[in-house]
DNA sequence: CCAATTTCTTATCTTAAGATAACGTTTTCA
DNA sequence: TGAAAACGTTATCTTAAGATAAGAAATTGG
């Protein structure tokens, strides 16, 4: 377990700031609650069968979510520097995880332990704002996802494909395109045909 | 707006116990916040361009959740009797709809406004157990979206109708096929192709 | 209770996606 | 740095979904 760093609290600080701001009596207590991890390219941050036992702040480098289908591999998300990762599922209800999340790159987690966590929740010291702070990251991704679901119901793969182009700068730039093409509900050689067929 | 009957409470005061539970002094408090609006058939809880004000609670029948795309009629979603019904994009972020909500039969919806939403969330006496409530809540829905993101990136639709079959029972019984389709990102002639595969 | 509407199925035709393989390029890492 | 692996494109073939229309059955609502 490796010490954090001022610069890398200060770097959470400023973008949970977003969802709650704690004063200095409670941020001491709240960071008592951090560990830090690095994680190897290809590493695995959760494994299928196993609980996730942690919620996750992305400090530096990126993940992706995935299945092993049948012996495939498909991707299903991805999580940057200044976004959350974990299998929430798993972390929220205590049930084994159904995906792999692996680090793409060397990758530093800032990470709270479900035991933490819970430990927050129960400390009269902290609970109000673990509660809302928990609540607005879980509206949060609630709203990702409903607008996810949304694009399957009502979009071709190619409107989402141009719309990701659009708002999805991040996945675009850094991520190859067979990950990609898993994240928009198809096979990389049907992106590869809609690529083509949008540049006529 | 009608008056809310003792039985009604009970039925959402037993339901929510599963998020949260008032002691009886937050419990008064809290139902000052309450409303109850009736739905005719086809009314409208939300429409696409108003902001939705209201997050609700289904006592009796039926909603669902639809988009209007090329003049196409596209079902994205259902509530039943003890569920929530929002637009929790348009609720959460003051942003305007983007789908119709709409009464399937005449339902009978439990709601609470944007107004005392906020109102409980800075009221000391009920904000701790808002806060949490609505956690669990956007944590229950997060979940399901989760859940069902990844049905469209790792099944085919014949596989999800299949999963639908084994957990879907209110969705199968109640609802034409059409909708069904559409919930499941397919179009209904495909959906009646599926179901004859299947008997085979 | 009956006309109108909705719903579901089926058929036909078109279009696009999946499966697979081959091949050239790029990247990885031992 | 060189062999192996990963990646993206293209081609071929197969399969299934979309679009549309027609018709039967069920439901609705005045």
């Amino acid at each position: 377990m490796d010490a954090i760093s001022q610069q890398q609290l200060n770097q959470f600080r400023q973008q949970a700031a977003a969802y709650i701001e704690f004063n200095e009596a409670e941020w001491i207590i709240f960071i008592q609650h951090l560990s830090i991890k690095q994680y190897r390219k290809k590493e695995h941050f959760t494994v299928p069968g196993e609980v996730c036992k942690t919620i996750g702040f992305v400090l530096s480098g990126s993940v992706r979510y995935y299945h092993l289908i049948d012996g495939k591999d498909i991707t299903n998300y991805f999580s940057f520097e200044n976004d959350y990762v974990s299998s929430y599922k798993s972390f929220l209800t205590g049930e084994p995880c159904i995906s792999y999340i692996q680090a793409l790159e060397p990758t530093t987690i800032l990470t709270i332990s479900k035991k933490n966590w819970d430990a927050m929740l129960n400390n009269p010291m902290l609970a109000y704002k673990i509660e809302r702070f928990g609540r607005l990251l879980a509206e949060y991704y609630l709203i990702c996802y409903e607008d996810r679901v949304t694009s399957f119901i009502t979009q071709t793969p190619e409107e989402r494909y141009l719309k990701l182009l659009e708002s999805g700068k991040d996945i675009i730039r850094r991520m190859p395109q067979h990950y990609i093409a898993n994240f928009l509900g198809i096979t990389p050689v049907s992106l590869s045909r809609i690529k083509r067929r949008i540049l006529v």
